[in-house]
DNA sequence: GTGAAAGCGCTAACAC
DNA sequence: GTGTTAGCGCTTTCAC
């Protein structure tokens, strides 16, 4: 029954009006004990903290929200492009996901997950911005809807986006150099052997495309033949058949595989063995992302490490910035080659 | 500029009562426009629609919330044990979570996603709860907080968990039947000649125990010896370290491994490699959840399947007949047994 | 069918 | 230091 000197034994207590009453003071002080605020007598303020722990009593965040003009949520927003289904459940996305509601919370934030489909409902940025419910935006990924970004950005200060950063763009990004990445790859590959190289993977994605045109970088400078780019959706079950027949009608003429994430690398890998088609004698092969996966394949791959922790923290560190009303520059993370044996 | 007749071209309209003013009626019916009611004169129903539309307007939903006693929120909470790190980048939680987004999302409500460490926060739950923000909770996995929970479920009715099923529980679980899944892992183990069981994993979460229990229930009920736990953590790193350990230790003494997951398993497969032991000449391996990893290991994992989309569809629906105010049953899932190459 | 008015629960001036 | 007051933006009686 703790030290408070009323029988305030069974009162429900839901809102700082029930409990300043049982107090015996006023709201205003309540709220200002509760919130830490300087001015308030220090007996009063353990007499109302002592209060509100005995009756489980939290202050409703929506009516603090509402008066505060700030909500202490940062949304988080994926958006799917053609490929919907897997790609939220996709590896990467969910660890930094999970980086994130790490990050958001060591600062004090929650975190509001959205995923929409751009496709079906072209508002979807501006509809969550306005919906009233978050401090600030993280976009995970820009997908197909780099115009659209680019247009809210212009707008908007309070969002941060995963993904790649091109010259002159007006939104702020956090990646990974996608494009140094792909040529540390496609280096890789041919100091392993290989001239005949193939990108397996959608080239859509601005991501990708990079990783792609950072492998064509290398392959132009060196003499080599062009490309040849094996295109694929992301989610396993398609893609495995995909990789299957791309490996049934290319795989003799090629020796160098880059895919474009490391669970396509992975699928990949599987075919090849299925194809009789041995790795790394006869086809090199490098991923891309460093999944926990890509120390698990047989054999492991050879693939280009993104740090994703260190990307989850760039994202919030960049956004609470810009809440707190900073100009920021985007940030590129820089990859990093990890020579396993497939390559 | 479409088709409202004043010249609004450049007005801010924030609030409903911006928009009230520039079609020239009340707040009131701008609300009941905007949220679809049925007694407003269409006319004024398409004026304000095409205005708001203009001005890409959107009712605050922080006010909306408030007023209406709900917020088209739902709170999702991943308790974190002692092995904090990984967890809530295992891929199980996070398939799960993918799921529960899509799912969510159709029903029309958010997501707010929010880790916790119940040991440095004992006021976890009520806390999420108590804050106002969401209408209901979805807790995944009991984690080692099962007594917490079932303190609030007597209190709070809006709420659903993932994990297992236990006699006379008092909170709505959704879940695989941990106990059967065990049990038709040993049984495969037991049919492909493994004599000399070990279970790979922390037996501590309720989860992995019951899992556990029914291996021990076949091994009791073939007279074979009892099976050897063997505690690993569940972060990669760790786990490996542990899994070299176990098997440098009781390696050669067993001839059957019932992983309590397929990540565990997975690594346990490279380390067997590693430590020369062939699988499943001369160790039988099976996991449990049949994660995308279960197909791509080399030989492919045997293991007991959970329908986690099906989980998730499980969740939400008996969340939302507890918001609706029915009466629901736990739901548990059956597992189903895939046989694959290591056992 | 629409307007006026009273709050939802909280916070931040402004008094005293 | 504390009380009083006026809203945050929306919804919903209750009139008309």
């Amino acid at each position: 029954m703790a030290d408070s000197d009323e029988s305030s034994a069974r009162v429900t207590v839901r809102t700082i009006t029930d409990l300043a009453r049982l107090a015996g003071v006023s709201p205003g002080t309540v709220s200002r004990a509760l919130a830490g605020k300087s001015l308030v007598n220090t007996r009063t303020r353990e007499k109302i903290e002592a209060l509100a722990r005995e009756h489980g009593f939290r202050p409703n965040q929506m009516a603090s929200g509402l008066r505060r003009q700030k909500t202490g949520v940062i949304g988080v927003v994926i958006p799917l492009g053609h490929d919907i289904r897997q790609q939220i459940s996709d590896s990467f996305f969910m660890t930094l996901l999970g980086h994130l509601a790490d990050e958001l919370t060591t600062h004090g934030y929650d975190l509001m997950l959205r995923r929409v489909v751009p496709e079906s409902d072209p508002d979807w940025l501006d509809r969550f911005i306005g919906s009233g419910m978050i401090d600030g935006v993280i976009v995970i990924g820009q997908s197909d809807q780099f115009e659209r970004i680019e247009d809210v950005a212009d707008g908007y200060r309070s969002m941060v986006v995963w993904g790649n950063h091109t010259e002159g763009q007006r939104h702020c990004v956090v990646g990974t150099d996608n494009r140094l990445g792909g040529r540390m790859a496609a280096e890789r590959l041919i100091a392993a052997g290989a001239r005949r190289l193939a990108f397996l993977g959608d080239t859509g994605p601005m991501e990708f495309a990079a990783r792609f045109a950072g492998a064509q970088d290398v392959a132009a400078r060196m003499g080599l033949p062009a490309i040849l780019p094996l295109s694929t959706h992301l989610s396993p079950d398609r893609a495995s058949a995909e990789i299957a027949q791309h490996l049934a009608e290319h795989g003799r003429n090629i020796d160098g595989i880059f895919a474009a994430t490391d669970t396509l690398a992975a699928l990949c890998l599987t075919e090849l063995r299925a194809q009789g088609l041995a790795v790394p004698d006869d086809v090199k092969l490098a991923g891309f992302d460093d999944l926990p996966i890509a120390r698990q394949t047989v054999p492991p791959l050879t693939t280009v490490r993104q740090d994703i922790a260190a990307g989850a923290r760039g994202l919030v560190d960049l956004l609470l910035r810009r809440l707190a009303g900073e100009a920021t520059e985007s940030f590129v993370l820089p990859p990093e080659l990890v020579v396993r044996e497939t390559a």
